[in-house]
DNA sequence: TGAAATAACGATAACGCTAATGTATGTTAG
DNA sequence: CTAACATACATTAGCGTTATCGTTATTTCA
């Protein structure tokens, strides 16, 4: 009387050798093709596996082998469409390459994301994909330390020994101004959000040297519509159409007159379009507009908006494969860092 | 010569015992916090852990506990905000208990499904939430007979043994119906998608229902606009903005004139506005509007969207402590399925 | 004061798997 | 014909925890 059929319990390992009458041992190295079995015996095991429903333990296995085939994502919020779209290309490369993809959100809180990095470490991860918020914490070092493999996506963190892969923020924000330059715009205003972050310091910069190289002056003062950062990060980011409404409507009560607007975020759009409409400014006669993102619905904006493609997709697939080649100990020792430079979507808004 | 600072292993149990000067077990039991161990030495143990940096291996603990405080969600498609919220908001409510997520992406497509259950299953997960994809698996049977706890968001599945938690659908159409024919609207068009799924059947049923109630006929020849269902789910969907634009073009070039639309999908009333636009027709004027999801850009469209809040974050929660009280075996045993009802968002494009 | 209860810890086993050896067979070469 | 060598399996050990039971010293109460 087995209690073979005990309805409850998975069948182990044990469990096909006791069927087959041989040792956990031979059938482990059966199910793994794994050489020193006869074809036909292993070919007896895999049948009976197959029938018993046996499916080896993970815990077990990964107690044994020291890894989970498990790689985390730490993003700050996967409302915002690029990070999700990133999310999604992290998770469909992994799992092409047998990985399960751990989720954590941190919302732009130094004390989630470190919660969330104590999770990863906990959690006996074979790597991490990483976001950092806009605050430095001294929590990745715990992560380098642990020698568990860290690629980080979009934002840098300075002195921090990791791959690093991001869209080319400076590269960014020349393509749109110059665009707007050469459809002649003279005083262009620059919309975006008031953080002293690198993305944001790269953007800037961008900006003044694409002025500069067309020999127009930049005034930190009138070329800047600086929106504030948002209070929370859990909705979605409705709130920065609203913020840029109202930044932008500042700048015209203030008696600016600006011909071109290149803004950080397709969102920061959305408002700025509202003040135009409010104030009988059409587009593109009267101002060009150049987005920030491609989002999906820029393209039923009337005007359709220009905007920027970023390259989520390459950004994912590159980091990843980093990652995996960091895990399978295939990369090369030195830390790289790669911008990728995004693509001009030139509609309605920016051409006259 | 010890090992101890031999600078890549991780310190075990063991090598804490042998500092302090017990056993590991000890240790064990003083770092859960379980009794039979002396409060002085309780806190030397702790003390001398947190100073060799001790992190317990989870490998080992799943091992011996049988789980991994983890739970699956698998979802088609993050891309979709609906989605990205739900999934954000059982990885508040989850982490908040202590486990983590493992997130999987289906697409939509039967086959992504099938793997990334059998991924699920084979990860040692305590429990899974799921959206399934239209197509009915019966890989679900096998979630189900391992005994793994399971609870289903958004989409049912016929004849299966699985907690279910959704937004109402038909309470929905007949929310955003209802509220166009107290606006007077007696010619009203259902946009949506052209699938013979549940949800969709439902919403259909309740626009019929709304019509018949207000003494209005019901003719699905003319009173429908199908959209064809969509070819990829890899990119964000605004294919469904174009679709319902052509479908709605069509409508309106076979010489129909109604007076209200209401939609199934926000995207939907984007290419619906393109429609009215071409055609000289105005909001709310000469049709009224009707949107679903309330998505974050219905708030600038020209004019403002009335729409519905979907209740994803009420749906996340009750979804996450179900399948939590599934876990700790503290749910009661019947099967429930709850939909809950959503939230009439009025805005200018449905009231003049 | 002595028997029983309690506290604080140790010894051992177990979770299910894989890796390193060990041991019979059968096969080949000189 | 025997040494050398594969082949196909079994034996043993170990991954790092937690759980169950013992053991010893200390306290409690009649």
């Amino acid at each position: 009387m087995t209690d073979e059929i005990d309805g409850r319990r998975q069948p182990t390992l044990q469990d096909v050798a006791k069927v087959v009458g041989l040792t956990a041992n031979t059938v482990s190295r059966a199910l793994n093709d794994r050489p020193g079995v006869n074809p036909a015996t292993r070919a007896l095991i895999k049948a009976e596996a197959e029938r018993l429903g046996y499916v080896p333990n993970v815990h077990a296995r990964s107690l044994v082998l020291g890894s989970r085939r498990t790689i985390g994502v730490i993003v700050t919020n996967i409302s915002n469409p690029f990070f999700s779209d990133l999310v999604s290309e992290v998770e469909l490369q992994a799992g092409e390459a047998g990985y399960t993809v751990m989720l954590l959100l941190s919302y732009e809180s130094a004390n989630r994301e470190r919660e969330a990095i104590n999770m990863a470490l906990r959690s006996g991860l074979d790597g991490l994909i990483a976001a950092p918020v806009r605050e430095r914490s001294n929590a990745w070092d715990n992560v380098i330390r642990a020698g568990i493999p860290l690629v980080l996506v979009s934002r840098e963190i300075p002195q921090i020994e990791a791959d690093f892969f991001s869209t080319d923020n400076e590269a960014g924000i020349r393509l749109t101004t110059d665009a707007v330059l050469r459809m002649g715009a003279k005083d262009v205003v620059l919309v975006d959000e008031d953080m002293p972050f690198s993305t944001i310091r790269l953007r800037l910069e961008g900006f003044r040297r694409s002025l500069e190289a067309a020999g127009l002056p930049f005034d930190p003062r009138t070329q800047l519509a600086l929106v504030p950062p948002p209070r929370s990060f859990r909705v979605a980011q409705s709130w920065q159409a609203d913020d840029a409404y109202r930044v932008t409507s500042d700048l015209f009560d203030r008696g600016r007159r600006p011909d071109a607007f290149v803004v950080g975020d397709d969102y920061y759009a959305l408002g700025l379009y509202r003040t135009l409409r409010e104030r009988g400014i059409r587009v593109p006669e009267d101002v060009l507009v150049m987005g920030w993102g491609n989002h999906p619905f820029t393209r039923f904006m009337e005007p359709p908006l220009s905007t920027l493609l970023l390259p989520f997709q390459d950004v994912a697939r590159q980091a990843t494969r980093r990652l995996l080649d960091r895990i399978q100990g295939t990369a090369s020792p030195e830390i790289v860092t790669h911008r990728i430079v995004p693509e001009l979507v030139i509609r309605a808004s920016s051409t006259r």
